[in-house]
DNA sequence: ACGCTGTGTGCATACGTATGCAAAGATAGC
DNA sequence: GCTATCTTTGCATACGTATGCACACAGCGT
């Protein structure tokens, strides 16, 4: 019933156009020694009956698929976005097609597989747990590979990540200096190695200034926005409450903000949050968050351009590229203090909360 | 220096095995007859060298890909990653890859190379605007093609819709039957059908109630998230208040919500708010807000399905189904009055800004 | 006229797989 | 024991493209 769905093949170009398969595939690359004759002879057959070289045909005759795949965690986190939109632009304009892998829901097989079926050039892995053993199966493939925004030392390839235990200090320091005594810090599992660099910087400025860690709880599980949700709750609930809540990243933070407003506790006046990541949506009114902003864009143009020197055979290797979080102070905490970094690029006239 | 890496084939498999490589294609496809104990032999070569068939290759011969395309609008609407995420682990259980192709920052042109192309064997357009090459060009080519969350009646193919007319006016009796008299509309450019059949729902039930719509605006131009802030800000500085505000779906809420939160406007006391969709964040305590809930577990459902049985060529159409949204009442209206469908799944003791 | 260089084109092949067809072997019917 | 049927396997080929190699031909110097 569909038809025959087949296509025009560049043979049936070169008959049109009477020349060879050879010189209809060279004009199209535009590479080899073609003279303007025959070159506008094809190109006018091409043009008129709307030809597009077979991308399966090429990938196969030349083993590049032109495309990379990008493994991220949970889809629903908002960092994620920031992420997969940078990677997509910025593949586009290079004419490589993008697949991404959600391991949170398919795991790792789907990424093993895809490397091992050579559907794709070169990996990039993002922020999300382990997945140790599809990393060392593309080391084994020896296919390019780049981590994001996921440092892990003992891997040796190019990694894209942002300096997290110094950003973290910055951030204890920001929160110190602004008075808060009772802090308490709120993460995730610690195998991932993003939350636990930062972790060790936020424990390097509390020592530093001689200052104890008031709390420290985590989900050990799963990244679990309910659980944070209700891990703030508990936290407020306590006898002494905490005059800050630290989070490892800006959706625990938003998970926070959530508990909070159902208890109906006041940001800043009853306790100060702060986030790490920076995504959009920190700047929001409703949420006002005082985060670490990371260079998203920085970052994900290094990734690309690595990656793509790497599948080029271009062998200049970034190595380990790190680059600096910038603390963006908003309504989530009183950002009177440093006065010179105020950011607010949402004006929201009358502060948080009114 | 990159080293040669050149994977096994089927050959090297045959050769190991001390078959032909014809005889390892069929124990692999697992269709043709073969004896028990060749497959066996054979197996054991492909286990000990962990051989995995090249997917392009395959491509090639079958000229199926076995991947589907999916165009989206804006990544950064969280609309969309329910979508994404919903077909993305049905695709991947299906054993077929999933390309996404972000038609905001690449626009048609990705799509309709890809489809030129060869490299998907059916496309999935979610709601966006127009489109109409990209679909003119899958049509023409005779490529499965599945419209999702966007009916276009005068194009003949399958759609799974949500009857976005009949839910708006679900919507617009609501917000009546709560005693809302002026009422503003807030919607994004009605070049979408979805907007554009939502603005017909909600105008049906106000002039069946012989009462006028208080006011209609909209951006004309973007999808764009400070505009519709600014929006509500505006119409709350008028001298004479909406009572209620009804967006055109979830996202266009959010950026009410942070213009409300913004001039110190609370919700539901001084103005109600909807949304449209039933985007997960919408049940966040922060923003509680009520909103007509899609079915999209089993909109992709449907969607997978007729999509894939198009592409193996099973002629079970679909043809235009439509499903009904559920209205989702929560604190961003007053929601005493219809008592039968509150809707806690995150109880909220205290309900909303205490 | 001959050789030589350089330019433009065609011929042939290979990439790795799936599959139609034929053939070899096994089993059964007479 | 001979033919007929069935099962299992191999041979050969095609999918659409890119590219090494050879070849034709023009231009030019001798």
């Amino acid at each position: 019933m569909s038809g025959t769905r087949r296509g025009l093949s560049s043979n049936d170009i070169a008959r049109l156009a009477g020349v060879s398969q050879a010189t209809v595939s060279r004009v199209l690359s535009g590479s080899a020694r073609i003279s303007e004759a025959t070159r506008a002879k094809v190109m006018r057959v091409v043009e008129d009956v709307g030809y597009t070289p077979n991308a399966i045909a090429q990938a196969m005759r030349t083993r590049q698929s032109r495309t990379v795949g990008v493994a991220v965690s949970r889809v629903t986190n908002p960092v994620v976005l920031e992420i997969l939109e940078a990677f997509g632009a910025r593949l586009s304009a290079l004419g490589r097609r993008m697949v991404v892998w959600n391991t949170d829901s398919e795991g790792e097989a789907a990424v093993i597989e895809a490397i091992r079926q050579g559907t794709v050039d070169g990996v990039v892995f993002t922020a999300a747990s382990h997945q140790r053993t599809a990393i060392d199966e593309a080391r084994a493939r020896r296919l390019p590979l780049t981590l994001f925004n996921r440092p892990l030392p003992e891997v040796d390839c190019d990694q894209i990540v942002s300096d997290n235990r110094n950003g973290a200090r910055t951030l204890a320091r920001y929160l110190l200096s602004g008075g808060r005594r009772r802090i308490a810090y709120l993460s995730g599992p610690l195998d991932r190695t993003t939350l636990l660099e930062r972790d060790r910087g936020f424990s390097d400025a509390l020592a530093e200034a001689e200052q104890p860690l008031w709390q420290h709880c985590g989900a050990e599980r799963v990244f679990d926005q309910q659980r944070f949700r209700q891990l703030a709750i508990l936290l407020m609930q306590q006898a002494e409450r905490p005059d800050a809540i630290a989070c490892g990243n800006d959706m625990i933070a938003f998970a926070v903000l959530n508990g909070l407003a159902s208890l109906g506790v006041r940001v800043p006046e009853d306790v100060w949050v702060a986030g790490f990541d920076g995504v959009a949506m920190s700047g929001w009114d409703l949420f006002d968050l005082t985060t670490m902003q990371q260079p998203w864009d920085a970052m994900a143009d290094a990734a690309v351009a690595t990656l793509i020197d790497q599948i080029d055979g271009n062998d200049s290797r970034a190595g380990i590229a790190q680059s600096e979080a910038t603390l963006v102070v908003r309504g989530s905490t009183d950002h009177w203090h440093p006065p010179a970094q105020r950011h607010d690029k949402q004006r929201s006239p009358n502060g948080r909360n009114q």
